[in-house]
Formats: C-alpha cells, sequence, structure tokens
RNA sequence: GAAUUCGUAGCUCAGCUGGUAGAGCAAUACACUUUUAAUGUAUGGGUCAUGGGUUCGAAUCCCAUCGAAUUCACCA
C-alpha cells in the first residue's frame, strides 16, 4: 500500500498529537457505560413525561453543525442516529473552554467514536435531541467518511461504487442504513428457517467441508492438500452424500447451513463460495417436501415483511400458499404449446430446434428437455411455482419415478425466473445408485468437468440400508436476493469475492 | 472465458471535436448560544487507474496492463 497519504489524513495524524498535548486519550480503554440507544429515544422520549433525562449513549460522529458557543451533531449507532445539543458553558462551566473550543470544535471530526451523557429533550423545531452535559472522545477515526447527506428523504451523494462498497463493506455499512438493513434480514431469514426446522424436531448437524472426495452435485471444484496426511481435499461443493450417511445412521432428520465452493465463472448470481442450507428427513418422499418448503418460505416471508406478497424489481410476487405446481412437461407444454412428453431423443431435438433453442449434439435426452424448459419456462416463471419430475439423466442422486419412465422424483422450485431449490425423493437402492455413479464416470471420461465422482464409501453406507428419505437443498443467497429485493447476490454477501488490488498495489510501490 | 461500458480531489460528479483541471459536500481559518443537505467569508487539496505511443502539446486520440459493472456462456 501506497504510504502517501491524503490531506485530510495527515490533519487528523496532527489533531492526534494536540489531543495528545491536551491529555485527551484518542483510544481509551474503560468502559463507556451505555443505557439507551438512538432507538430507544426515538421510539420512547416524552415530553410530556420528561423521560430519559439521565441517559449515557455511545457512537459514531456522524455530522456537526457548530454555531459560537453552541452546536448541533449527529451521532450514529448500531441502530440507528439521534440528534444532540452542546453548549460550550455547560461542558466547560470553569474558566478552561477548551474542551469544547478545541476539542470539541477543532479536534474532532465525522467518524470519530463519542460517548455523550445527557438529558432528551425537543428543540424547537421538534427535533428528539440529547443535551449533552458530557462528552467523551471514545475512538478516533483517521480516514475521513464519505459523506451522505439527506433532506426530505431524498438522498445526496450517496456513496455508491459498487467496487468499494464491496472491497470496504465497512463503509458500505457506515454510510448506507439500507445496506444493513439488507443483511439483518439475511440473518433473520436464516434464523427463522433454522427456528422452524428445529420446532419440527430436525438436528442441526456440522459435516465436513474438506472432503477427501467433492460430490452431491455436478460442478468443479477447489482443490487443496493436506501436507501431514499428504493427500489431495476438496472443498465441499455440497454436503448431500455426508448428511444422508447420518440418516444412515439413524437421525429422523438432518440440516446444515452449509458455506459449499465451486470453481466456476462468477456473476451477479454467482459467488465461488455461497450458502446453502440442506434438509433430509427419514420416512418422507419429495411431495412431502413440497409441502414443508411452501410452509416454510411462506413463514419466512411474513417473519420478514408481515405480509407474503412482496416487491422484487419490476415484480410483485406473493408467497401465499398453495403454488402453483406442474410436472416439466406440462409447464413446457404450457409455455411453448408443444406437448413433448412422448418424444424420443430425435424428436426432442427436432423439437428443440423448432422452438429456437441453442442445442448442439452432445446433448442427450435429458440435457434437450433441460434446454427446452431453460429457454422458454424459466424466465417466465416469476411467482413461486414448482416443477416436479425431472429427465432421470440429469438427477443421479434421486430416486426413479414411481409411476413414469425415465423421470426422476424430483423438484425445484422457480421464483423471479430462479432456481431456488431442489428436492429429491433420495435414491436409497444401493445398486441403483452405483449404476447411476457409474454413469457419471462415463460422462467424466467423456470430458464432463463436472461430473460426479464414485462414492464407494457411500454406497457402502447405503448398503447397510438408508430408509426412504426426502431431501432438499435451498439456494440461501438467491432466496435473500429475492426476499430482500437484491438485484445482484454480491448485494447479500458481505464480502463477495473479488480480484485481490495487491497487485495493483504492489505495482505501485514498486514504482515508488 | 467473450462483448460492451467505465476508472478525474476523502465522497458525488462536470470537463464539447486534443491547448495543460473545475463544482457541491467534506477539510482548514474566522464569525455565529436551538440548528438540521445550518449559514456567511476566505484558504488549501489532484503522478486525471497504471505503463507506453501519436502530437509542438494528451484527462481527452491509439495500444497494452490492472480493477469494476452489465450482458452472454457455465452453474446454485
Amino acid at each position: 500500500m501506497s504510504t502517501h497519504l491524503s490531506e485530510q489524513e495527515i490533519q487528523r495524524r496532527e489533531k492526534l498529537k494536540e489531543l495528545a498535548r491536551l491529555g485527551v486519550e484518542a483510544y481509551p480503554a474503560p468502559t463507556f457505560e451505555v443505557n439507551t440507544t438512538s432507538k430507544q429515544i426515538a421510539e420512547e422520549f416524552d415530553a410530556e413525561k420528561k423521560n430519559l433525562q439521565d441517559i449515557s449513549i455511545a457512537g459514531r460522529l456522524m455530522s456537526q453543525r457548530i454555531m459560537g458557543k453552541a452546536s448541533f451533531g449527529v451521532m450514529q449507532d448500531s441502530l440507528g442516529k439521534v440528534q444532540f445539543y452542546v453548549s460550550r458553558d455547560e461542558i466547560c462551566p470553569g474558566e478552561d473552554k477548551s474542551l469544547y473550543n478545541d476539542v470539541f470544535k477543532k479536534l474532532l471530526d465525522i467518524g470519530d467514536y463519542i460517548g455523550i451523557k445527557g438529558y432528551v429533550f425537543k428543540t424547537q423545531t421538534g427535533e428528539t435531541t440529547i443535551h449533552v452535559r458530557e462528552i467523551k472522545l471514545l475512538s478516533k477515526a483517521l480516514k475521513p467518511l464519505p459523506i451522505v447527506k439527506e433532506k426530505d428523504g431524498e438522498i445526496y451523494d450517496a456513496f455508491t461504487d459498487p467496487e468499494q462498497r464491496y472491497r470496504q463493506r465497512y463503509v458500505d455499512l457506515i454510510v448506507n442504513p439500507q445496506v444493513r438493513e439488507t443483511f439483518v434480514m439475511r440473518s433473520k431469514l436464516i434464523s427463522t428457517m433454522r427456528n422452524f426446522m428445529t420446532e419440527r424436531g430436525y438436528l442441526e448437524v456440522e459435516t465436513p467441508v474438506l472432503q477427501p472426495m467433492y460430490g452431491g452435485a455436478a460442478a468443479r471444484p477447489f482443490k487443496t492438500h493436506h501436507n501431514t496426511l499428504d493427500m489431495p481435499l476438496y472443498l465441499r461443493i455440497a454436503n448431500e452424500l455426508y448428511l444422508k450417511r447420518l440418516i444412515v445412521g439413524g437421525f429422523d432428520g438432518v440440516f446444515e447451513f452449509a458455506k459449499d465452493f465451486r470453481n466456476e465463472g462468477m456473476s451477479r448470481f454467482h459467488n465461488p463460495e455461497f450458502t446453502m442450507m440442506e434438509l433430509y428427513v427419514a420416512f418422507k418422499d419429495c411431495y412431502w417436501m413440497m409441502d414443508l418448503f411452501e410452509e416454510m418460505v411462506e413463514a419466512v416471508v411474513i417473519a420478514l415483511h408481515g405480509k407474503t406478497e412482496i416487491t422484487v424489481g419490476e415484480n410483485q410476487i406473493n408467497f401465499a400458499r398453495p403454488w402453483k405446481r406442474y410436472t416439466m412437461f406440462e409447464a413446457i407444454k404450457e409455455y411453448t404449446g408443444t406437448d413433448i412428453s412422448a418424444l424420443d431423443e430425435d424428436g426432442l431435438r427436432a423439437a428443440a430446434k423448432q422452438l429456437r433453442v441453442a442445442i448442439d449434439d452432445t446433448m442427450g435426452k435429458g440435457k434437450l428437455v433441460d434446454e427446452i424448459f431453460g429457454t422458454h419456462v424459466e424466465p417466465k416463471l416469476i411467482q413461486p411455482t414448482f416443477i416436479t419430475d425431472y429427465p432421470v439423466e440429469m438427477s443421479p442422486l434421486a430416486k426413479k419415478h414411481r409411476s413414469e419412465a425415465g423421470l426422476v422424483e424430483r423438484f425445484e422450485v422457480i421464483c423471479n425466473a430462479k432456481e431456488i431449490c431442489n428436492a429429491f425423493s433420495e435414491l436409497n437402492d444401493p445398486i441403483d445408485q452405483r449404476e447411476r455413479f457409474e454413469e457419471q464416470l462415463v460422462l467424466g471420461k467423456r470430458g464432463d468437468t463436472e461430473a460426479m465422482q464414485l462414492d464407494e464409501d457411500f454406497l457402502r453406507a447405503l448398503e447397510y440400508g438408508m430408509p426412504p428419505t426426502a431431501g432438499i437443498g435451498i439456494g440461501i443467497d438467491r432466496l435473500t436476493m429475492i426476499i430482500t429485493n437484491q438485484p445482484s447476490i454480491q448485494e447479500v454477501i458481505f464480502f463477495p469475492q473479488m480480484r485481490s488490488e495487491v497487485a495493483q498495489l504492489r505495482s505501485e510501490e514498486a514504482k515508488s
């Protein structure tokens, strides 16, 4: 990093020296006891009752309006902002006015942490304000914050550059309150789901992130190496096969909020690490899981918004049960007018061409169906919609359909034109599962970099017997994007992956 | 990985077809005891992402590199 300091950074370092000269500690150690918050003051202050007459609050100084011997300022704590009023002769009752004239007026900066003691009152203009009796510097900021101003709900000079916002999320969180709100909602979403499952008796578990063999999804992994064991390890792309081992072990229901890692392209819908919640429940099938998922998402939306209908981008989306349910063939017929359910591979290829779907010769039956669906149906599914009965070729871990040849017991929910979950009646026939893995091996040899590996230990577990099981994987980031109305995954992940600025900074350093 | 757009003061942005950088906020100084995008006056602050090229002259044109956004491809 360049050692060049801006004018403002130099000034703030000078102020540190001046504070020291005045005997003011810039980074004091003792606890500053707090007994209220900006939120409590805003909600509970009552000028009639004269409550909140002895408060102590800490936060970041966000603006200062100095008018001679009196000043107003705004401080921000974790729950919001509150205005305060300082009068020179009250904080400096004696002859020495340096606390006000020097420390408060000159040596404090926007961004500094301060502690305030005083009482709450309303100004002539009616704003709830803290009348300051004591003010104390708690931590000096050496870098200037972006200054965002607001009047009548209009925001001026918002801090908007996405690169800076993501790289310096701490600054984004300080100056953009709606960003904080989005992440609080993400946290509530997760806790609502966790409670929902825990209340039903399912056990939250943890399974390996470092896996000797990756599996449970079609994706390219990150590879690493363990020095002591001298063996390759992979960062998990899914935890499915481990959770099923636990069902074999006798748990009725297990779930995990898992960070998964996929070494693939990045976009506003893809981050290399992302969060997936997987749940497996014994003695159930995928139709049972449809009801559970529908109920859970409806509960989450109500918990976060107090209603089932929300605005997402241009659309109004209503999560009230029941949601539409289509088989994949029904959905394709509905949206293209073409019934492809009885077609063989050649017929599908012809139908795809007629529907102007981009295909190539390597695509098998399942892939062709998926391409038609992805091109003509998925983009149109805005309201949450179940799609069931997927082709067997695309689903090596799902049980064959109880009545439809060539299909599996599987569903996805599409919402806002994106998949938000994927669920099966889990394949528990160990012989069938071995054959499916073997088909994947063939695909892998043909060069499919996302084909699954054959996991002998998983097959051994199935051979001990896995009960009929329903399983689901829910993309937490995608679900959060929809429920918080955010257009990109980077807006719902605190620290999204970015190209390193290190190379850039180093080359600058080398020159100087 | 490909295409397009973009990178100017701490922040948000201007800078026309090349003539040597500007505004608002922030900062500094002074004034002001209930203001609120506080106000008034004055001042300082920029290797115009980086490196090269064309040119008498480049923030502006060309090439390369770094970084970002959007779209596409792969996927969740």
